[in-house]
DNA sequence: ATAAATACGTTCAAAAACAATCAGGAAGTA
DNA sequence: TACTTCCTGATTGTTTTTGAACGTATTTAT
């Protein structure tokens, strides 16, 4: 091997990527060149980020962007969400294209579509959606553009809209707020709202809400559409009860999150 | 082997290929020539972008011509990039709508707009932003839609040119891989090429460019503009160095980012 | 907590690699 | 032949890299 020092920190790259750390003096030897040497290969290569400068020696420099912290701890009644999530994969087929509105229960159910391994194209305007997606290999993820609301994570208003109506989806899984007879789909925010139409408006296929027991029965701010536009409504238990107690069409299908075990 | 410099190059070229690094006096050994002679092959094949010069030999180029991986290439240079972040401030003026490209430089100087509490408004492709500018109150962030890359975490294609095409945007901040003269802008990635190309055609004022020096005098696969296209080049040091030694436009400004203590 | 061992930073001088310039030689052209 | 162009190698002075020495900081063992 070439002593300069382009190759001895291409070497000493190599090593740190198999084995996490280096020592300086096993380095020394290896390379055959003094202590002093390898602590300025280390000096430079901790400069330009490359790795982590330790006493005697160096480790990968571990930033693994993650997933934002606030994202795990997120959301009321997680065990129900995941449930619903979980329920989702079986309305879902190779190959569909969905359009997923933003919110914690829609964020479940694209973790689940994630882990699930089947070959989705997912367009959505919940950005945290690119987080969980982002080592999957079978899921083409579509996000829409528009103005970003801190507050829901999400982009929405009619920039928004001007994507989705570039594309005809299969199937569409829809979180609300409020999920009511009398008053359809709600949900406190009036672009929400508007996005979330536009999703409904441009699926070819199978609408599906995906709701909790404590939306049941709520009224939010802003329509979204109503329930006749609804084929399937995703809920937990509970949330079944409270449905059946409603005067609904025969068209609306419930379908009732398995209880499974959260690991 | 005939021993032209073109046949020369060429050998030097499959080495560094195998070997990741090459020194100047085993090519030396190796092709029976003097040492000057190979240190002017490396020269030119590092005048070309083929290969990086080091010190005593050369080594394969780092990004080229593969993509860079994001994970690797977020922590590279990370003082630079905070400098040239902080130059970026000078340029802006509260009030301003400015599109912003992807990469970790261009992150970096949203950074540095979100601290210094001038009211904006940023349109950009880069979804990091939306955590960067999450707490933000003077930040109103518009995310340009499309295709998600997880590599970049950026989305680009054809869709996000849809929504840049409905803004007019005072400034631009361009990122890029490679700024040469004769290549102009360049990027490892078509659809960012054309994102970013979107931005600049866009843009009703001032275009700059951001750049650490080891993106001066590279050329990178895809073309987005040329030169002509740019007002101003934000640098550090060094990469002003390197400009100066290059033949532009005088209608192109330099910025040299200041030095400031890192905390 | 104290002492020994190890790793570190700084400075300095030698060695290696470099850039710039010049002159000789090969290949092609008038 | 005379001329041009390009490539090569030698020479010069400059820059970068390297290792030793020595004092300081950090870790480890007692």
């Amino acid at each position: 091997m070439a002593n300069i020092p382009a190759s001895r920190q291409q070497y000493i790259l190599s090593r740190i990527q198999e084995e996490g750390t280096v020592n300086v003096n096993q380095l020394s030897e290896a390379l055959d060149v003094s202590e002093l040497t390898i602590r300025r290969d280390l000096d430079q290569l901790a400069k330009r980020g490359l790795v982590e400068r330790t006493h005697g020696g160096a480790s990968l420099r571990r930033n693994l962007p993650v997933e934002p912290d606030y994202l795990q701890k997120a959301s009321e009644y997680p065990l129900e969400k995941n449930m619903i999530g979980q329920g989702v994969l079986d309305l879902v087929d190779d190959g569909d294209t969905l359009f997923i509105n933003s919110g914690t229960t829609t964020l479940e159910a694209i973790r689940a579509l994630v882990g699930s391994g089947k070959r989705l194209t997912i367009v959505t305007n919940n950005i945290d959606a690119a987080y969980v997606c982002r080592e999957s290999e079978t899921i083409r993820l579509v996000l829409a553009g528009g103005v970003y609301r801190a507050r829901s994570h999400s982009v929405s208003g009619s920039l928004s809209s001007l994507i989705i109506e570039q594309i005809w989806a299969n199937k569409a899984i829809i979180g609300v707020d409020g999920f009511s007879v009398q008053a359809g789909l709600t949900t406190p925010v009036l672009e929400e709202a508007e996005t979330t139409r536009a999703m409904i408006k441009h699926t070819a296929g199978t609408v599906i809400v995906v709701a909790t027991a404590n939306k049941i029965g709520v009224v939010s701010n802003y329509k979204t559409v109503s329930l006749e536009d609804v084929d399937v409504l995703v809920t937990d238990e509970k949330g079944a009860e409270l449905v059946n107690q409603m005067e609904i069409s025969d068209d609306l299908s419930i379908v009732i999150a398995p209880m499974r075990r959260s690991e």
